[in-house]
DNA sequence: AACGCTGTGTAATAATATAACATTTATAAG
DNA sequence: CTTATAAATGTTATATTATTACACAGCGTT
């Protein structure tokens, strides 16, 4: 079977609400929006969050549990994310720099483990807030 | 008034039980054994664990909801971490390279945002479960 | 048609984390 | 020693985040 590309109605729907916010999105923040579009439960915005990452559409934000869309296509599915996070304002930034990004995928430990993803997250106060 | 250096018997309970631990345990593991030694409610341990975090005793692992010991004084109080996943068998280990750290510390995106932490997390497999 | 795979809908529940309140203990200042 | 204040405690209740379990539907392959 050929790898799908064309999503779901569930999904399209949270990718879509989710890629109208430039800040990540909570779970149950979207359950709540997606209702009037007939999504009821938890589970099915879970599962679609879960193939909207898995496909690289879309980031979860592990320190704040809460979901993000990806604008650019480097991520290689969603293998290798960066973020800065302002600790006051909660703005969600995804960076991609090249010789950052070169230094992580290059880097080894001193283990012999194979990495195949990253996720780093840098914290602090964004222009705004210092 | 002084940096509080001693712990409490709460925070020390829940230290020990976790240095003891090479692995990261969940809160309400460690809630389930340090019932026996008088601490009955969650937000005993997640008091505890939020302390101990701060004075970089133990660190989060975003990405488990779980908590490890710092065995290392490298890290500056918890404010970079940096730790090697096992996707199999959930072994976590805590990096220590100078050349990543350097690397980390002296990262500045291009809108002016300043960092005071940062934490990164690599998934792969261990050379146990290669 | 039969199979494997992916997704759906629904209900129930598990797992993670915090709010609110009254009280106690530790530390520092007067 | 007394008082003020910050930090920690104990307890109950509740909020938030995420998964299990089950029945079934759609689709492409064999
Ligand atoms: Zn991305
Ligand atoms: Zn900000
Ligand atoms: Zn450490
Ligand atoms: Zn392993």
């Amino acid at each position: 079977m050929q790898k799908q590309e064309t999503l779901t109605k569930n999904q399209k729907i949270i990718l879509d609400l989710i890629e109208k916010s430039d800040q990540p999105l909570k779970a149950y923040s979207i359950l709540f929006d997606v209702k009037k579009k007939g999504i009821n439960a938890p589970l099915q915005v879970y599962r679609a969050l879960k193939k909207l990452v898995k496909i690289g559409k879309i980031h979860k934000i592990e320190s704040r549990n809460a979901f993000i869309a990806c604008k650019n296509s480097k991520c290689q599915i969603a293998k290798a994310t960066v973020f800065s996070i302002c600790e006051s304002c909660e703005d969600v930034t995804e960076i991609h720099d090249h010789k950052l990004s070169e230094h992580l995928r290059d880097f080894k430990d001193n283990k012999g483990m194979k990495y195949n993803k990253y996720n780093l997250e840098f914290f602090g106060l964004c222009k705004k807030c210092v």
